[in-house]
DNA sequence: CGTTGAATTGAAAGTGATCAAGGCGTGTGG
DNA sequence: CCACACGCCTTGATCACTTTCAATTCAACG
């Protein structure tokens, strides 16, 4: 029992009984937000925390010359905005990317939630993962070739989907077009689709109409230069 | 009186008298670090927090091809590691850039000022303001061209100096080499100076020998399409 | 069965990388 | 005090990858 929230954190450090009822408590009333739709906007107060129960969304930020650029995608159990309104305004947006499942947490609540040192310290590591990511990100950016990024990027989504138990099997339905994964990915969709088309013919993966299947995990893993322990670290529990 | 890392917290959030005594104490032993010397490498287990008093560091990442991404500056005030061991691993190393004045927090003492609401806060609003940083550079590496990344990181890093009072007039000194610049933005060391010059040539700026002066501040922030607010509404506090 | 948005392919143009050579400044040793 | 050496910056020429522009195909859907 419990929702994708309270899997994702039991599983990111010690969480009592106690612990879990509050956590799935907090998150017990849920609606449903429609594709495609901003969840918050770059500039907004700071208003209750979201978490995504089911389904995806991403950041994203658009630049004064109209181009876009995904900074994260999130996934079931993801906080949307974990600063609680500590910051005075959001310095990006956040979009459903598929239609999803969101639960509200009240200043109240996240504040008494990290009263818990147990959960705050769950959620503390989330947001380290998250940070992780991020460095990921900016690697990928500054240093793979386009090829390299692409697979590293699969890897990653491959990867975390797997462990909120998305999936089993080595393929996955990715609900991103390759305009979207070009945005986050800073290249263009007709590159992309080039290096989807190049990935294919390596026999490593394939990426089709949202359909993903990773074919020659090892491969895929070697192409990527994916350090297989990335994000792996902020899911063991340090002494 | 206190010292670059107190200063800084004081400014993001309400810091009382004895708040700043506790951070002054526990920041009181300090060791010089000569430059260029990794303070912490990727792979280690967690340690004593490190925070930076004076001088200046870098993260970064070296990839299995040999080429390495420099992932953030660190300036006096910066912590280097805040996650205080709550993962097993670092996922990338830090390096002195400069001669470096760190202290070293142990994991009692980072604990007992983490109890302390107000202190607890200023430290998350920091790290709040790290990952703004860290979105702002996955935008410049996906979706600026190379000049336009240049002038940004210029602004970022003037603004951030200028924040923590390292100076008041347009120019500063920035120790950083074009080849780490370059690591640090994605590209080749010679592209990096041709950019400079094209730079110095539009009359916004003028980086030479670690001399950076901001000759046309408004021209250089609208080559960069920098958002003058992303740094501030870290600084600002929310209601 | 046409319409629509996304994916795919081709050709040309551009941006940044690579390779290679020289210049400049600082520090050290003769 | 000068000369050399080393690291870093600068510049030129060429090459490669990615973008841009344009057109076509495809698949889902009304």
């Amino acid at each position: 029992m419990g929702n994708r929230f309270t899997e994702k954190l039991a599983g990111l450090g010690q969480l009592s009984e106690d612990d879990l009822a509050i956590l799935g408590a907090v998150t017990a009333q849920s609606r449903t937000v429609t594709k495609r739709r901003d969840l918050i906007r770059e500039g907004a107060r700071p208003g209750p925390i979201f978490v995504i129960l089911e389904g995806w969304a991403c950041r994203y930020k658009i630049l004064p010359n109209g181009g876009r650029q995904v900074l994260a995608f999130l996934m079931p159990g993801d906080f949307c905005d974990h600063h609680g309104g500590l910051l005075a305004e959001m310095d990006h947006s956040i979009q459903t990317l598929t239609s999803v499942e969101v639960a509200t947490i009240g200043r109240q609540d996240m504040d008494s939630l990290m009263d818990r040192q147990s959960i705050a310290k769950a959620i503390y590591r989330a947001q380290l993962g998250d940070e992780a990511t991020m460095r990921a990100w900016i690697t990928s950016m500054g240093r793979r070739t386009s090829i390299e990024r692409v697979a590293h990027l699969m890897c990653e989504l491959y990867l975390r989907a797997r462990t909120i138990g998305l999936t089993a099997a080595p393929n996955l339905t990715l609900p991103l077009s390759q305009l979207l994964l070009a945005d986050s990915l800073g290249m263009t969709p007709v590159h992309l689709n080039r290096v989807l088309k190049e990935l294919r013919l390596t026999g490593a993966m394939t990426l089709q109409r949202g359909n993903l299947v990773i074919s020659n995990p090892g491969q895929l893993v070697q192409i990527a230069g994916f350090d297989e322990n990335y994000l792996q670290r902020r899911l063991r529990q340090a002494a």
